[in-house]
DNA sequence: TGCAGCTTCCTAAAGCTATTAGGCAAATGA
DNA sequence: TCATTTGCCTAATAGCTTTAGGAAGCTGCA
């Protein structure tokens, strides 16, 4: 008997290409053994269950996006890291559809506090440095950001804004340009 | 043997329960007729499949926050409306998770054309009417408003703002008034 | 080299969900 | 009252998940 050399590693790797060909909820035990022409149950000996491959399907996804956001910040500030940041996450999902979902996965406290998210939050509070924002405003705009950029990528992705003039690219700048009028004229009490 | 008098709507509204129970995704034939105290087999005289009575609550759901985003408009104009648009959308989700993740429920074309989505997006419009922007501009800030209302409230149900300060409410009305200053003072090109 | 022990993958089995086909009994209405 | 329609049932197939236990491959050490 040829072994098939499973890893838990290749496996969340096949699980994440999985997803981006077939939709994160349609990722399955079963489908990722076809993918590597093997019996469901030796699936087990390498994740502890179905969960458990989404969770860490879920982290890779997490960390890839921290990853490219953080390369797209180096040596910027301002609108141009607003928009380089932005773009990023944008691109990510358009890219990897089954990845992003994945991302919006819930996780157990536990997992998520070792999650790259953290990371994530800690680039938009960075971003914001470049703006003049106090402490609860400074909070209130990461929360703004994160509503807009998972926002408006849910319903882009859904199909919300095709078939439809103007061109969502043409939306994507537009609001990213008001946001940043926003955050540099951030309302008083 | 005496009969359970189901019917597409009695099945509909108690999967829309079920949804706000158990959540959209956990919302199963299988579960729906445990709730009947009736077999499996005896929903498919009523529903297409599952996947039709998915479709059927979102539908529904649909239309419960559009008739109540209605209400709340009526009489309103402004700030007043886009903050009152706003919560009834919030609240909607927090008192019905369920059904508020059934309206995130992809939609085949012809259901999505037939659902109140539609009269939503409209309603978002007359909110605009109350501030200065002329086309793409409007269709820009409708995409905003609808990215904004989403991505908080999926942020927020998922958790994403509880355990950290300053409380979810006040970003929330920190975020409104960022968004009606953000519409009165539109950026040009 | 040979073999002990661990690891990998397998077969088998049970339980849950979805869906279809076909049947009997209850309700309807002529 | 009887024929027809309708509602719910049994039975069966098929897919996914998970656990238990077995056999073959690999590793390290004598």
């Amino acid at each position: 008997m040829v072994r098939a050399g499973l890893t838990t590693e290749r496996l969340v790797h096949a699980g994440a290409e999985l997803a981006d060909e077939v939709g994160f909820e349609q990722v399955t035990v079963s489908a990722l053994a076809r993918r590597f022409d093997v019996k469901v149950a030796s699936l087990y000996s390498h994740l502890k269950n179905s969960q458990d491959l989404k969770t860490r399907i879920a982290l890779l996804a997490l960390e890839e996006l921290a990853d490219r956001a953080a390369d797209a910040l180096a040596g910027r500030a301002g609108k141009d890291a607003l928009t380089a940041f932005a773009d990023v996450y944008r691109d990510y999902a358009r890219t990897h559809p089954g990845r992003y979902a994945a991302t919006r996965h819930p996780l157990d406290p536990e997992a998520a506090a070792a999650s790259a998210g953290r990371r994530h939050s800690q680039m938009t509070r960075a971003i914001l440095r470049g703006y003049d924002l106090a402490e609860p405003d400074e909070t209130h705009a990461v929360r703004l950001l994160g509503s807009v950029f998972h926002g408006y990528v849910g319903l882009e992705l859904a199909g919300g804004f095709s078939h439809s003039a103007p061109d969502s690219q043409e939306s994507w700048t537009r609001i990213l340009d008001a946001l940043d009028s926003t955050l540099r004229n951030w309302p008083g009490d």
